[in-house]
DNA sequence: TTGGGG
């Protein structure tokens, strides 16, 4: 490094043949990873950054420090970060940089959107130079034509996600929350459903192990609700074990952001994601061509007359069920949840996953009443419903046998059976798309939105 | 020193 009164900054492309040598650069955060724990006595994270001279990949940036405070807390990619004396250094093959906690500093500023030269963070021994201005307001002025040229087949639409894959996502925050205690959850989506899943549980199961109806300890308010988008998944992305709780999603709410692998997971038949340590999160301006792409896809799908229904129900579900509904549109559950009277009528496409009882010769109380309760699915919620009396015999139409009555609830749930009628011992079921009347209503006058429940109306069970 | 990716 030449002596301080030199003060510049390198090109990146300049500072990749710079190896072994102290050199400043100033680049705008194409992708970064979480703050974490090293396997010495470190924390670390790792940043890629660009310039006008090195555009396409990101130069690497490692980034050690003694507390996980003291590492650059990126509030979005795109934003600016200013290195002095970090140490470019050959790793097989691959040429990086290395910001050293003892002789480096750095200062974070937004990108191009902010107006101001004030950074929102600094390491304690940065030195702020009047030249930095300038700096920060030319790589501002190049960001804002800048065209990012995203490969669109590496990155998963919601619909197109598989178990146990890691994969990249882009997809807009909804909602950020604590799952359960410390347990952070990022709530995003895409427009596109999740794939249905099939279910181990034994229909007896559901009495001591009912499927949740959510991922997280208790539902989220009908307020938050009624933010999220009423047709495609919400998906929800915990933090794996082992490294800093990132908070920063609460800024990004309403935003669009690519997410660099991410592991997809199902518990309890729901779709959820992981990020883990190495999770990377990507530079995504509001014209990004990704994000633009599935904006279009949305727009298409919900111009559709068949839009609100469940991309995986097509046909099934006019030949499982009939409906004495026949004028309304289908609706979402999201919709049914967030819908603004506590009575109303929906009909919808859905999925019964579990019932209770599940053992045909209770269907009926000892007074000789339907009572049940179903577990429904779309690809935007889940909910009890119940079944009672006359909207029993509408749905069992009438008052068959115990061997039909099972052979009905086992076609809703998806059990495989044998002539005999007996269950295909331990194979998974995959309960088929059903369209079923709504009706939902109040148990107690005090608490109309506390009490309201749902119940299956008009709907008949077909073709068994 | 550490990590660099999965």
């Amino acid at each position: 490094m030449a002596a301080t009164d030199d003060y510049k900054f390198l090109p990146i492309r300049d500072a990749i043949t710079s190896i072994n040598q102290k050199v400043n650069l100033i680049g705008v955060i194409l992708e970064f990873g979480f703050p974490k724990r090293t396997r010495g006595t470190d924390c670390c994270c790792t940043l890629k950054i660009i310039d006008e001279s090195h555009q396409k990949a990101g130069f690497s940036v490692n980034i050690f420090a003694e507390y996980l405070e003291m590492l650059p807390h990126v509030a979005s990619g795109g934003d600016i970060i200013q290195l002095c004396h970090v140490m470019v250094k050959k790793h097989i093959g691959e040429v990086n940089a290395v910001f050293n906690k003892k002789f480096s500093s750095f200062a974070l500023y937004k990108g191009k959107d902010a107006a101001d030269f004030a950074p929102y963070q600094v390491s304690s021994n940065f030195r702020r130079r009047d030249m930095d201005d300038r700096f920060i307001g030319n790589l501002r002025k190049w960001l804002v034509d800048l065209q990012l040229h995203e490969e669109s087949s590496s990155f998963s639409l919601l619909r197109e996600i598989k178990e146990g894959e890691h994969i990249n996502l882009a997809c807009k925050i909804v909602h950020f929350s604590e799952a359960a205690k410390d347990e952070w959850m990022a709530l995003v989506w895409d427009g596109t459903d999740t794939p249905p899943n099939s279910f181990s549980a034994k229909p007896e199961d559901e009495m001591a192990y009912p499927l949740p109806l959510q991922l997280e300890n208790s539902p989220l308010p009908r307020d938050i609700l009624c933010t999220f988008p009423k047709v495609g998944t919400v998906l929800r992305i915990y933090f794996d074990q082992g490294f800093q709780k990132n908070k920063l999603f609460m800024l990004n709410i309403g935003k669009w952001i690519k997410f660099v692998n991410v592991i997809c997971e199902v518990r309890g038949g729901l779709w959820c994601g992981l990020f883990t340590p190495f999770t990377k999160i990507r530079y995504t301006p509001d014209e990004d061509c990704l994000i633009l792409e599935r904006q279009r896809l949305y727009d298409e799908r919900i111009s559709l007359k068949w839009g609100r229904m469940p991309l995986w129900s097509f046909p099934s579900p006019y030949y499982n069920t009939e409906v004495n509904y026949d004028h309304v549109p289908f609706v979402s559950l999201m919709d049914v949840l967030t819908h603004s009277e506590v009575t109303a009528k929906f009909k919808c496409v859905v999925r019964v996953i579990a019932a209770i009882p599940w053992k045909a010769e209770e269907f009926l109380s000892p007074l000789g009443i339907y009572r049940m309760r179903l577990t429904l699915e779309d690809p935007t919620a889940r909910i009890h419903a119940f079944v009672f009396a006359e909207d029993g015999e509408t749905l069992f139409d009438g008052y068959p046998s115990v061997d039909v009555l099972s052979r009905k609830l086992n076609r809703l749930l998806g059990l495989s059976v044998c002539n005999d009628n007996k269950m295909v011992k331990d194979a998974p079921r995959n309960p088929p798309w059903v369209q079923v009347c709504l009706k939902s209503y109040y148990i107690s006058k005090d608490d109309v939105w506390g009490s309201r429940q749902y119940q299956i109306f008009g709907t008949k069970i077909v073709g068994v």
